[in-house]
DNA sequence: TGAGGGCCATGACGATTACGCATACCACAG
DNA sequence: CTGTGGTATGCGTAATCGTCATGGCCCTCA
């Protein structure tokens, strides 16, 4: 027996389960029972000959077999629900999604999303702005904003402390990358060593501390595992200018990896290895309540736009 | 019941009964009988809402709600097995697989392909030549190919007449555009009526036939469609040559939808209507035979490519 | 015109799967 | 110790799946 076996029940049982956290809830949400939902992750487990959650006397936890089976699990749910959409041609519920974001995410991840879902349910209006984590959070707060995308570094914490706690998934976990000129030397191979980052002029972000360890890649500039006081040659906080100067030779940067996907020609985009890790969160907070149709639509553009590299 | 009701073998049965036109032929590819065939294309009829196939006495022919399920159902069952291949950690078959390409599909097709077997497959070496449709046509009867990507154009007929006859499968069919220039007149609407075709000055393909039939994109350059002689201005074999002068205002050009994604910055690419449909079809050819696992696994990754827009 | 071949649909039947109900077991908190 | 929350599994019922056999339609050829 084989994944190619798994049914499409158990894929989207799966994903409700990882979602949720417990089988009882997904039953719940699904109209099953708890028994159903026992069986058919058993029946995927299975199928994939590896146990995909661990079991806790307070739900369940993804194993690693877990995690790349609800990454493909995801993209074909979706994809059997944008196809049932379209055959459909269902009228969407109207409506009006305020959707927040920070700048490095508004330059790749939301126009991939908002474009999919134009496609998908031309009938939902988005209107998004601009915002640092903690405005962002303010808005939510204060109601003015539906959905937020946020960044997140370690130690990975919650947005901010109070009550209700917000909603937040994570819709993706990537390593900072450094954007390089073509013609650098560190443009040659495929990753640069951390010690190679010795000596190097950087472009850094706007405000006084030139790595800017915030996750939202507000103040991102020289590599924050720099071991040695960055030479700052340029500050900026406009990724076009910041990139545009790269791809002149002025100087590196650090780059969430979301941002090779939209760098003009000149400039590579490379992971460093050695140092500690530098990993960064694009994490996506509401706060709690009942979830609006258009709201759902957008999360799930987000999410498959944040799946998708 | 709806098509998310539907199941993983209905949508994998459906995508081979597409692709091999007839229930019967379907059935023996997958180890089914026909009448197990026809009870899953019924369900899926049934949670479609829709038939998705027409019945004739030679086999079955796709519906327009059929086309628009093929297009996920393939996306689906292929996601599928690569988690399945991805959870497995399967060692894949090391191999060399060579392809042949007309220019417009290597400029954007090829690209994308290896680019996501490379990632899929990093085991797999692919090898490419740029060819016109009769010399690929030659080189796969010749051995010197594996898989060639043809063009193909109205009236639909077999790449060549020898036996045994070439193992063809449509991977798009799509409808011919003009590129024109950002600020060109008939770049203000989404698309161009054929009558305001007339008297424009065009970008020819090599060749004294300046509008080019073949369905490889060779002689691509004034609109087919065209009912009084066209005004060349200039003649170009080189696609990136070509669209550089639709960009400088020289001219317009016809291209196969496919190119839109790679146009550069200047250029609109624009439908057409009134006057005949222009259709050109993608087409993979090999020789009949065993098919090699490097082999298949490029296929795949030419139709994701060409599914994919 | 009739025979034969190819193709799809469907009745009948047996095997397998899916699901709800009830229950057992475990961990934790008060 | 009791209550709560969570997962796993036995049992019974209903639905689904696939094969075999058959019928109907269309086309080709002698």
């Amino acid at each position: 027996m084989a994944l190619t076996d798994a049914s499409l029940t158990a894929l989207r049982v799966f994903r409700e389960v990882a979602e949720r956290g417990t089988l009882t809830a997904a039953a719940s949400a699904l109209g099953y029972t708890q028994s159903a939902v026992s069986r058919q992750i058993s029946s995927l487990e299975r199928a994939a000959g590896a146990s995909l959650l661990e079991r806790r006397h307070d739900g369940v936890r993804l194993t690693p077999a877990g995690r790349v089976v609800l990454r493909h699990a995801a993209v074909v749910v979706d994809q059997v629900d944008a196809g049932a959409r379209e055959l459909a041609g269902l009228p969407d519920d109207p409506g009006t999604v305020r959707l927040g974001w920070f700048a490095s995410a508004g330059a790749v991840l939301v126009p991939r999303a908002l474009a999919a879902l134009r496609e998908s349910h031309p009938g939902i209006t988005v209107t998004t702005r601009e915002g640092g984590t903690p405005a962002l959070v303010r808005a939510l707060r204060a109601g003015a904003l539906d959905l937020a995308l946020l960044g997140s570094a370690p130690p990975f914490r919650p947005p901010d402390a109070e009550t209700p706690a917000l909603e937040v998934r994570t819709l993706a976990e990537r390593a900072l990358r450094v954007a390089v000129p073509e013609g650098h030397p560190l443009a040659r191979g495929d990753y640069i060593d951390a010690a190679d980052l010795h000596g190097q002029r950087w472009i850094a972000g706007p405000g006084s501390a030139a790595t800017g360890g915030a996750g939202d890649s507000t103040g991102m500039g020289a590599w924050p595992g720099l071991d040695e006081r960055p030479e700052v040659a340029h500050s900026a906080r406009d990724w076009l200018a910041k990139l545009s100067l790269v791809a002149a030779g002025c100087g590196l940067t650090t780059v969430p990896a979301m941002l090779a996907a939209v760098v003009p020609p000149g400039v590579r985009v490379l992971p460093v290895r050695g140092g500690p890790k530098e990993q960064r969160r694009l994490l996506l907070a509401r706060l709690p309540g009942p979830l609006p149709e258009p709201v759902a639509r957008l999360t799930q553009a987000l999410r498959a736009a944040a799946l998708s590299r």
